[in-house]
DNA sequence: TTCAAACTCCGAACAATGTCAGGTCAACCG
DNA sequence: CGGTTGACCTGACATTGTTCGGAGTTTGAA
């Protein structure tokens, strides 16, 4: 994997560049909003003239793609942990668990929920790569959800329906509040009773 | 209201550009996706420059705020109609109508749905009497949900976000399709029931 | 009818954007 | 040491929204 033909010590020092100015970016971005990231503000915050990035990414989507990717992967980790942290194995508290760390990942930094679950960057479309994590990362959603019960597509759709919905109202109509997070155990325990009305015993796919 | 003291014919012809211009903006809009909308494009579409444009409108947002204005008066328009049609006595079937006319308001046209209900242009923030007028319908539509049974504020926010989390999935992973509309039922059906628990019958506010 | 004001539209230009084309200089590898 | 590669710069270009100043026309009153 390593130990390419070119120098060492000049890979990691890219490596390090890029990371600098995929950090830089975000502060940027929760600064000026997703939308407000201009190449010239990003040179001045790491040091160099904007057209030096190009060193590093061959266009601002490409930087947009790193954090897209950057972002998956937080949020993979963010769900493990909430779930090794507390371990109740009754279904309704797993559930809570679960819906309340989705929705915290999403409200705790609403411009990355922008950049990985709105469409909202005109002409940004993911690459292949960070695309396949994002999806990968979707799966291992799903399958928690399935250990709670939910099964078929129908089911997972009305769920992730909820969850977004109230993490967007969340969002756009109450920042920083709570308005609608309190809403999160309600809407589980209403979802689960209608999960179970829905789902016959016998089959497991659909 | 008019016989303003300037001349009629001038007013007339005045308006009548501007409702041109809102109109090629929102051809222009649905071709090239709301952030795509150049003013020089619009100038050429209407048979005059970008900056005579400004004769009009004092700013590419107040074009924006035009357009959402129009939106939310066919908001109420469309929401009236949708009930004036099917007058159905029972509460499940009023529900269900009403949600259907949401969702498929919003879905009918997705570019419509990103500047109504989603922060999606930069920097532009409707004017007072447009965010009145969007007050005012979005009161309309708590009324009507009144009448189904939904009276306190948590529920209503349960209710809008579970209808706008449909309508969000619909748009972003299946344009075009039904593959979340087909839930609207199953979803009301699960709202009233956990309204019907939730709310005491004594106590009308909250 | 005449005249000044208002309105409509235009060409030129400005600042800010993302990005490309070259050039300079240091670091690296053989 | 010599040649290649990479990092960074200056300069420039096209495209944005928008401003300025000036034509030409319309309008309301004298």
């Amino acid at each position: 994997m390593s130990g390419q033909p070119n120098s060492d010590r000049r890979t990691v020092r890219r490596q390090e560049t890029r990371r600098e100015i995929v950090g830089a970016s975000w502060d940027l971005v929760r600064e000026h909003g997703l939308a407000g990231l201009a190449m010239r503000d990003l040179g001045e915050r790491v040091g160099m003239r904007a057209q030096s990035i190009y060193s590093y990414f061959a266009s601002k989507h490409e930087i947009y793609d790193a954090m897209f990717l950057e972002g998956y992967q937080a949020f993979a980790i963010w769900m493990a942990d909430a779930v090794d942290g507390d371990a109740a194995p009754d279904p309704t508290g797993a559930a809570r668990a679960t819906a309340r760390a989705f929705v915290e990942f999403c409200t705790s930094d609403p411009v990355r929920y922008q950049l990985l679950f709105q469409r909202t960057i005109p002409d940004f479309v993911p690459s292949p790569d960070s695309y396949a994590v994002a999806v990968g990362v979707y799966a291992e959603f799903r399958e928690r959800l399935s250990a709670i019960g939910v099964r078929d597509q129908a089911t997972l759709d009305l769920w992730t329906a909820m969850l977004t919905g109230i993490t967007d109202q969340q969002i756009s109509n109450d920042p920083g509040g709570d308005r609608w997070k309190q809403l999160i155990d309600r809407a589980v325990d209403m979802l689960l009773a209608d999960t179970r009305t829905h789902t016959n015993p016998e089959s497991e796919k659909a």
